[in-house]
DNA sequence: GATATTTTTTGTCAGTTGACAAGTTTTATT
DNA sequence: AATAAAACTTGTCAACTGACAAAAAATATC
């Protein structure tokens, strides 16, 4: 073997511009959707050249799956954090704890569920990929809480898919609708008392227990 | 004047052309969204020659508007006969058959939910027109039934614009997200048995009178 | 049947898109 | 400083988009 080969460079300021181009596409993502949203449009947002799409990634199809991946990696992370910091409690307040973080972590992530509504409505490789990657992981999850609920008694009686959409819907719409609601009801979802009050108004429809 | 002018012909095969493409329309719109959407894929999928859209609409955005105002006059319709229908009962029980009806009608025009979501999300002319043409003038009716049962006590103790988020998302979303419904949970959400229990989930947790 | 008008068909345009390839610069290691 | 790899930059391509214009066909009225 010739020992020519000295020492491969390593990379550098490449994690910049994959970070600022995973932050740009996601947003473009989630708020214009995959077709719509363009390459070099990503690019200007992100602040970098033309090629570095095609450099880091290869294939807008590959950036999609590592800005999806990304955002949701960060957001699963946060979410099982806060379920389990509801561990040593009872448990009808365990749920509404659980569903009111749920609101909060929603809007706080308008992104996910934009993502997952404007991929959800279309049959295709992108919802096949996240259904498999991201939300059948929670959908099991809440089920489990669910299940642990029904049992003793305190869930409304509903089979669990009308549930888990109810639940989902009901929590993030009106936070991925953030333009439409404030020319609407000039409502402010940013607001942390709007937050507040949507996730209350959710916890005491869906586990009508106490008001704390 | 010259009177030469005889007599000018009028319009024929050209309404059947016009309505395919509001067909094909809205269909791609709600679908794919409006930039996604090309004008020569929507006359494929209406059955007609490539220019004509041009010809019967002027431009995308014009045939966009057609479109909408078409398919939301048709439904709109539909909904007021309903609620005229509910007059002659009493108050809960009208609450409870109108969030029902509000059900299979999100049921049955999936397009116009998918719609407004896609457009909800982006604060442009789109989201303007539809806000002020379609969304308002629901969303004041809609206040007017939660005002007079609030009066009677049979309402939940939340804000306004928190119960129309909460109605109008669980109601329509998983209609909306069909295919991935079918894919996560295995529901045929075309099925009138899922629609009825769908119905009768939201009407329980919103009004939790009797199981009529 | 002649004729004017509506409707359809086809050609063409400039702008945009995703992808790739050939360059240039930067960086880490010696 | 030399050098090789990594990172960035720019040029170019075929495909597609919305729009318009001109030609062809269909239709109603006389």
């Amino acid at each position: 073997m010739s020992e020519t080969a000295p020492t491969p460079a390593k990379q550098e300021r490449a994690v910049a511009t994959r970070e600022a181009l995973l932050d740009a596409a996601i947003r473009r993502f989630a708020s214009t959707g995959y077709e719509a949203a363009s390459t070099r449009q990503i690019e200007q947002d992100a602040g970098v050249k033309r090629g570095l799409i095609s450099y880091h990634f290869g294939s807008k199809e590959a950036l999609w799956k590592a800005a999806t991946q990304w955002l949701f990696d960060r957001a699963s992370k946060e979410l099982r954090m806060t379920e389990e910091a509801a561990n040593n409690i009872d448990e009808v307040a365990r749920l509404r704890y659980f569903v009111r973080a749920f609101v909060q972590f929603s809007a706080k992530y308008p992104e996910i569920n934009r993502l997952m509504i404007r991929e959800g409505m279309d049959d295709d490789w992108r919802l096949e990929w996240l259904v498999e990657h991201v939300v059948r992981p929670w959908y099991e999850r809440i089920h489990i809480l669910f299940e642990r609920a029904r049992r003793i008694g305190a869930t409304p009686d509903i089979a669990y898919p009308h549930f888990y959409y109810l639940l989902t819907s009901s929590a993030a719409m009106m936070f991925s609708m953030a333009p439409e609601a404030r020319r609407l009801a000039g409502i402010d979802t940013s607001d942390d008392a709007v937050i507040s009050a949507h996730a209350d108004a959710i916890a005491d429809l869906l586990f009508p227990g106490d008001n704390t």
